[in-house]
DNA sequence: GTGGTCTAGACCACT
DNA sequence: GTGGTCTAGACCACC
C-alpha cells in the first residue's frame, strides 16, 4: 500500500480497512490482524497500527476482546450505514467541488459519461 | 473564510484563490492582495500569508514584481489547465472511491440522478 | 560555514548540500541532519532548516518519512543530472559573461590555460 | 532586457551598462540617457534609474555634472581595469565552482573545448 | 524524536 | 508600501 504524505498513515489504513468491510472481503465478527502482523503486513510502526485499532474502536467498527485480539463488530447495520455514509461523503465532496469551479449539472453528467465510454473502450 | 482545522491554512486559501480564478472572480494580471492586506482579511500572520504567494508561484500561477506585489499570470492556457487539472482531479477521487466500495456504474449513475432530481425540487 | 549576506541562508546551505552530494560526501538514502541537529550545526534558526529541506524536496533531491527524517532521495539518476546542471549552469554563466565582455575563444582558452600552469606551479 | 527577479534590478543594468562600455558600445566621456530616459528605455522605476546612476558613481565608472547630466568618465585606465576585474571575477566563480563540483583540470577542458566544437557546428 | 504549521515581530532591499 | 528573509518560540501529529 502506497501512503499519501500529507494524510496521516493510521487514517489511510483506517479508510482501507474500512473499504475492504464494505467490499465484503473483511466480513462481521471476523478477527483483525494483531497489531505487530498488521504493522509487518502494512510496513509501518507497530504504534501506527495500534492507533488504527483505537481509531476503528472508537468509530464501533470494530471491539477487543482481552487476550483475544481485535474483532470487528457483529452489527449488520454497521456494513450498510459504513457504505452509505462513505459514498455519500464522497458524492457531497465531488458536486461541492465541481459547483465551486462552476461546472454545470450539464457539463458534469457529460464528463462521467465521456469518461464511462473511455473506460468501457479499455475494457 | 472559515478554515478546517486538519489542512494547512495556507492550503486551503491557494485552493480557495485558485477557485476564484476559476470562476472567474480574479482574472488573469489582477493585482492580489499585499501580504500585509490578505493578512489582515484572512486574519492570518503576514507569514503565512506569503507563505500563499510563494505557493502559488510555484504553481506558476502568479508571480511577483518587487516592490510592486503580486500579479495572476497572463497565460491564458492557465485558467484551462487549472479548471481541467482540478476538475479531473475531483473526478478521479469520487470515482476511484465509489469504485472501491465497490458501487456499479448503474448504481453511480442513479445516484448522482436522484441526487439531481432532489436538488431540483428545491430549485 | 560562512555566509554570503547577500544570499539568503537558505540557498546557501541547499547548494552546499547538492554540492556535498556531487562529490560523494553524501551517499543515496543518507538520512540528513534533523532540522533541528542542523540548526545547531549551521547556528541557523530551526524554521530556516526546515526552509532547506522543503527546497531540497521541492526539487526532488531528498524525501521526508513522517516523524522518522529526512533521506536523500534513492534515485541513482539524480545525482548525474545535478552534477550536470549544475556545471552547465556555471559554464553559460561564464560563458556568456566572456563573451559579453568580448573576449574571442583564443583570448579565454589562453587565460584558462594560464590559470592552470599558475596553480601548477604552485602544486 | 529581460530581468532576473532574484537580483536587484538597479545591479543588473549596472553590470549591463559595464558590459556595454567593455564592448565600447559606450565610450570615455559619453553621456548618458536622463534618468527618465533610463527609465524609460529599461522599462523600470525612475527610482531605480537614478540607483543606478548613484551606484555607477560610487564605482568611478560616471560622475555627474549638475545641470548637464552624467557622463562616463575619462579614466582611459577604468575600461581596462573594469574588463580584467569582471573576467577574473567570472573565472574565479567558474573555476572554484567546477572544482567544488569534482570536476579535475581534464574533464573541465575537455567541457569547454566539447562546447566550442558545438557552437564552431553551429556557426 | 521527527517534521509541519503558525504566530509574532523584526530587518532589509526594492519600487 | 511591497515581498523576502530570519529569529524566536509555540503547538501539533506522527513514528
Amino acid at each position: 500500500m502506497e501512503f499519501d504524505n500529507n494524510i496521516p498513515i493510521y487514517m489511510q489504513v483506517v479508510e482501507n480497512i474500512k473499504k475492504e468491510i464494505v467490499k465484503g472481503n473483511i466480513k462481521l465478527g471476523d478477527k483483525l490482524l494483531s497489531t505487530r502482523d498488521m504493522a509487518l503486513e502494512y510496513k509501518i510502526n507497530p504504534n501506527t497500527a495500534s492507533r488504527i485499532y483505537k481509531e476503528l474502536e472508537q468509530q464501533k467498527i470494530c471491539f477487543t476482546k482481552r487476550g483475544l485480539g481485535t474483532f470487528i463488530t457483529e452489527d449488520k447495520e454497521m456494513v450498510k450505514m459504513l457504505r452509505d455514509n462513505m459514498a455519500s461523503k464522497l458524492l457531497e465532496v465531488f458536486l461541492q467541488g465541481m459547483e465551486d469551479l462552476g461546472y454545470t449539472k450539464e457539463e458534469l453528467i457529460n464528463i462521467i459519461e465521456t469518461k464511462y465510454k473511455e473506460s468501457d473502450l479499455n475494457d
